[in-house]
RNA sequence: GGGCCGGUGGCGGAAUGGUAUACGCGCAACACUUAAAAUGUUGUCCGCUUUAGCGGAUGAGGGUUCGACUCCCUCCCGGCCCACCA
């Protein structure tokens, strides 16, 4: 018998469909589009990850079913190639990068060709190709030109041994990435992005797109929107410069309770009143120190608090005019809010760490709702106590179980091999505030003392705790009587005291004291708060803002965006510094941001990458750029003066911020896509009937009508908050400028999981636990590489590569070759009594279901029963063979297609439609029911389809084994549920 | 500290609240073979009994339910991301 030989097969294949284009996405076709989008790679020197494989291979088993459904797919290609890796490869060996990236990217395209991904070649694109680049630049000047890039001091990670800036995700817990150093902030003039004018538009457009809610909630996250207010704080009358200061809280109902403010170490404060501070020497020494501090040490000192007070200066809590002192310390965020709090330790953990290691006073003005006593419900449903074995000194957890007849039973602790129930009761001593609890053992061991409490209680109270103490209780010996009745008493104790029984009493802890807080963040009741006493925290918010002159405000943490590398492998920014347009020629020119920066012309776009000697970055940290005196010096585009290129480049987040427009018209000299085309691929419905008639509710019909951009976009977790950010952002701005025709890049986004070594750790190169797919392609076939990565496990989960489990696949597909020989011809013979059509219309429904939620695993399974079935007939009809073909081609395209030929099929397997499912085969004609007996299953027996519920209830009761257990005593309750049980309780 | 996701055989993992352990790997026995590999067949959660059955098990403990891997509460463990964000 010929042999599955998986290297002849794809090779031949993969040439047929490259000459036949088999994959080309026509332009303005009259079929519905379909856009299937990957995350273009980093053609990065190891060559292809078997974790590009994995989810190259999702999106190819999309794209292949969507064409199978009549849809004009485009599935593309190309490559983010400007990067570090490539430029520090290019310093090392002296090689162009331009080379590196030739070499690296022609390795990647031989090895996805070799895996038959339906790309469609011709649109292949590359970020560093200057006809590419142009329009990279072309955006970037765009947003120039409509103030959303300027320029701007910043920190950046300076690395002391390499003498170079480093972006912050080259910096690895405060080391330098390529040497290991230590690195340290500097200030340097970086070009800024402002992804902050566009921040409630990329939080609140989040719910009209359909991406994974994780996904959603990392970029909400990220943007951090949260409200609250500005209120300022006025200094005492003496001083000599009394400008106020200005605070952001998100609690301003604490505001009476706040005794002193606290400023970052660059707040403007400190320079503007440096004469009146009277420890002058020791703030700017703290400063110093605090600059210089390097992101390890900050790592290493944890959270310990740090801080010098503003000796000479006070200002006045607006609430209740007290005079409180003004600290600086690093823990307060220069960029965050307004770079200045207001400190309230009662109520805020830093606050009273810092509070405590400077002695400042703590004033509570919040308590909590419950006060000393604990509603009936909060008991009911969170409390938990831990009871002490005496005996075996393990502990027992006692939940607080139903509540009966107006007390609280707890639940039945067991105890093993004893009939052990405890139940406790509780009541509120109003008079005493106390609570009794009292447990009932019937166990002969007990459970005795002690306390309690779960976080949420805790959470609750926080400035107390519970302590069961032993009431009444006659000391017997260790052997108790059943019924033996235990007193306790629950009462409310501090945490000190709680400490000091625990130790006099000897009694051993189970006690988490971390549940024990002094200081109590929630919401609450104002106290110590004059008028707003007795107020609800909520409701107090915005009264006392309003009280004291305050404004409510919204504040995010999302920064703006550090668009300059000092680097050679990038865009150049199209700009030129000139002297003489820097001069302003009115007055109130000055105020204009950008001054003296000119955008270079768009006909001399794009502003090419010149060749240079060396990559490595100047000593001043320039870009290598800034050597080439004759790049640098050119004519100012608007004065015609003498004036400077700017000689830093565009981070490698920039090329991939629009690449998936330009996969709809990749060649194009004119504009960055076609209008057009963008239209056809990015705008226009791709709605299917069926997914309309699905969506819940109005709203999601309207969004899914009027939602537009890339039908289905899959990539990794670790690009949710930059890469998926940025592009939203930059599509929203191109929106805005009428390049595009909708607000949103993605219409739907879902993500995978990793593909690890063996060992669960990550593939590296140091770590020598790398695969190489050529290897696994060159054994074992595409085919089965492919399968594999789909089977290996869920989809979006990071999953452990196993070289041992490759087998099974590839047996699988062995099976289905030998398979291909029994397939027999006479349809009519077969048809009649075909035993497979049942386990045939269920494969198609799972396999079709499974494709679309990304559930891979189970679908192959399924394809894997289906054949285990097949291989149990005597012969399989050729049409039901063809079926299951169709299923699998999108998974394993090449043994498919060779099949497929084999039966006297043409042309492609791949241009067949998808397979539908016959409902009414899905059904059998008969049924196994399972019969349980007090929830335990018991037996079962087959029954026809037609059978009814009374019938088959009464053959369920009837039964053999369903009279041995009933032994006479007749059944209290019978369950039915169609087609799979009958439950008898007696 | 915050957010997110997990915890099921020897292993990867299946299970709209309805026979837990599908599918695959591994392992064992048998068949084919001079032999091995490959392939095929059968078996494979644990314990007790060995026709058949009984009991136990999805990190731990409770709750809801006729019935819980699945829903609720508490606790424990692991992973990832962010992190002094006021």
């Amino acid at each position: 018998m010929r042999q599955y030989n998986h290297k002849g097969i794809e090779s031949k294949w993969q040439k047929v469909w490259e000459k036949e284009d088999a994959n080309y996405a026509e332009d303005n076709s009259d079929k519905p589009k379909y856009y299937c989008l990957i995350e273009f790679p980093y053609p990065s020197g190891d060559g292809l990850h078997v974790g590009h494989i994995r989810s190259n291979t999702a999106m190819d088993i999309i794209a292949r079913k969507r064409r199978a459904e009549g849809y004009n797919v485009l599935y593309p290609i190309g490559w983010d190639a400007f990067g570090l890796p490539t430029e520090n490869y290019a310093i090392k060996t002296k090689t162009p990068p331009e080379e590196v990236t030739k070499k690296n990217t022609d390795t990647f395209r031989r090895q996805l060709k070799s895996l038959g991904f339906s790309f469609d070649w011709s649109r292949e694109i590359n970020t560093t190709d200057p006809k590419y680049y142009k329009w990279t630049q072309w955006i970037f000047l765009e947003m120039f030109k409509k103030g959303l890039a300027y320029k701007k001091k910043t920190a950046i990670n300076w690395c002391i041994d390499c003498k170079i800036g480093l972006a912050n995700e080259e910096v690895v817990s405060g080391l330098c990435e390529r040497c290991g150093g230590v690195t340290e902030k500097r200030e340097k003039e970086q070009w800024m992005l402002a992804i902050t004018k566009y921040a409630d538009r990329l939080y609140d457009d989040l719910d009209t797109v359909d991406y994974l809610e994780k996904i959603k909630i990392q970029q909400r996250n990220w943007i951090g929107r949260s409200n609250g207010a500005e209120i300022e704080f006025n200094l005492q009358p003496t001083t000599y410069n009394p400008q106020p200061i200005k605070v952001f809280t998100t609690r301003p109902d604490t505001l009476f309770g706040a005794t002193y403010i606290v400023l970052a170490p660059e707040h403007d404060f400190i320079t503007n009143n440096l004469q009146q501070i009277t420890n002058k020497d020791e703030v700017e020494k703290y400063i110093r120190d605090a600059k210089k501090k390097t992101e390890i040490e900050r790592t290493a000192e944890g959270k310990e608090k740090t801080g010098v007070e503003l000796k000479g200066v006070k200002a006045i809590n607006p609430a209740n005019k007290e005079e409180i002192p003004i600290f600086i310390a690093d823990y307060v965020l220069k960029d965050y809010g307004t770079g200045a709090i207001m400190a309230v330790p009662a109520h805020d953990v830093r606050d009273y760490e810092f509070a405590k290691k400077f002695n400042l006073s703590v004033v509570p003005v919040i308590e909590p709702e419950t006060g000393k006593k604990l509603p009936e419900e909060q008991f009911r449903s969170s409390i938990v106590a831990i009871v002490e074995d005496t005996q075996t000194s393990k502990f027992l957890t006692l939940n607080w179980g139903q509540k009966l007849g107006g007390t609280l039973f707890v639940g039945g602790g067991r105890e093993e091999g004893e009939d052990a129930e405890v139940a406790a009761r509780r009541e509120i001593a109003e008079e005493t505030g106390y609570l009794n609890i009292e447990l009932v053992g019937k166990t002969g061991r007990t459970h005795h003392h002690y306390f309690a409490f779960s976080k949420n209680v805790a959470r609750n109270t926080e400035v107390i705790g519970l302590h069961f103490k032993l009431v009444d209780r006659e000391q017997k010996s260790t052997n108790h009587q059943a019924d033996e009745k235990d007193k306790f008493t629950l009462e409310w104790l501090t945490k000190e005291e709680v400490l000091g029984k625990m130790e006099d009493e000897n009694h051993l802890l189970a006690f988490s004291l971390l549940n024990l807080k002094e200081i109590y963040t929630g919401k609450g009741i104002l106290t110590n708060s004059d008028q707003f006493d007795g107020m609800d925290s909520e409701e107090a918010k915005e009264k006392i803002t309003k009280f004291v002159g305050g404004e409510m405000k919204t504040t995010y943490k999302l920064r703006d965006w550090v668009f300059s590398r000092q680097r050679y492998w990038g865009e150049p920014i199209p700009l030129v510094y000139c002297v003489h347009c820097a001069e302003p020629a009115t007055s109130n020119q000055k105020l204009e941001t950008n001054m003296g920066w000119v955008a270079v012309p768009e006909e001399e776009l794009p502003v090419l990458l010149p060749k240079v000697e060396a990559y490595t970055p100047t000593d001043t940290g320039e870009s290598p750029l800034a050597k080439i005196e004759s790049w640098v010096k050119v004519k100012c585009p608007k004065c015609g003066g003498p004036a400077k290129r700017e000689t830093d480049t565009m981070p490698n987040w920039a090329g991939s911020s629009w690449y998936y427009l330009r996969y709809c018209d990749p060649h194009n000299d004119k504009v960055l896509a076609d209008k057009a085309k963008l239209n056809y691929w990015m705008t226009a419905s791709s709605v299917r009937g069926s997914e309309l008639s699905s969506a819940k509710d109005s709203t999601t019909q309207q969004r899914v009508l009027t939602s537009t951009g890339v039908d289905w976009y899959n990539g990794g977790m670790e690009h949710t908050t930059l890469h998926l950010l940025y592009s939203r952002f930059w599509h929203k701005f191109l929106f805005d400028i009428g390049a595009v025709g909708g607000s949103e890049p993605y219409k739907k986004r879902t993500s995978h999981g990793m593909v690890l070594a063996e060992g669960k750790e990550k593939m590296s190169k140091s770590k020598g636990n790398v695969i190489n797919p050529d290897d696994i392609v060159e054994i074992y076939g595409a085919d089965t590489l492919r399968l594999y990565e789909m089977f290996m496990g869920p989809f979006d989960q990071a999953v452990e590569w196993s070289t041992k489990n490759i087998i099974g696949p590839r047996r699988f597909l062995e099976k289905v070759w030998k398979l291909s020989t029994r397939i027999n011809a006479d349809e009519t013979r077969i048809n009649a009594d075909n035993k497979i059509f049942g386990q045939l219309h269920k494969t198609i429904k799972k396999v079709g279901g499974d494709i679309e939620s990304m559930r891979f695993n189970t679908a192959v399974s399924e394809l894997m029963i289906l054949v285990n079935e097949m291989g149990k007939q005597e012969s399989i009809s050729k049409t039901n063979f063809e079926i299951f073909l169709k299923l699998l081609a999108p998974f394993a395209p090449h043994i498919t297609e060779e099949l497929w030929h084999e039966l006297g099929n043409e042309p492609s397997i791949h241009s067949e439609t998808w397979p539908k499912y016959d409902e009414s085969k899905l059904l059998a004609d008969e049924y196994t029911i399972v019969v349980q007996i007090n929830g335990k299953v018991r037996g079962n027996f087959k029954v026809s389809a037609s059978l009814g519920e009374e019938e088959t209830k009464k053959k369920a009761l009837e039964s053999e084994t369903t009279q041995k257990w009933l032994n006479g005593k007749g059944p209290k309750k019978v369950v039915y549920v169609a087609g799979k049980l009958v439950s008898i309780v007696f």
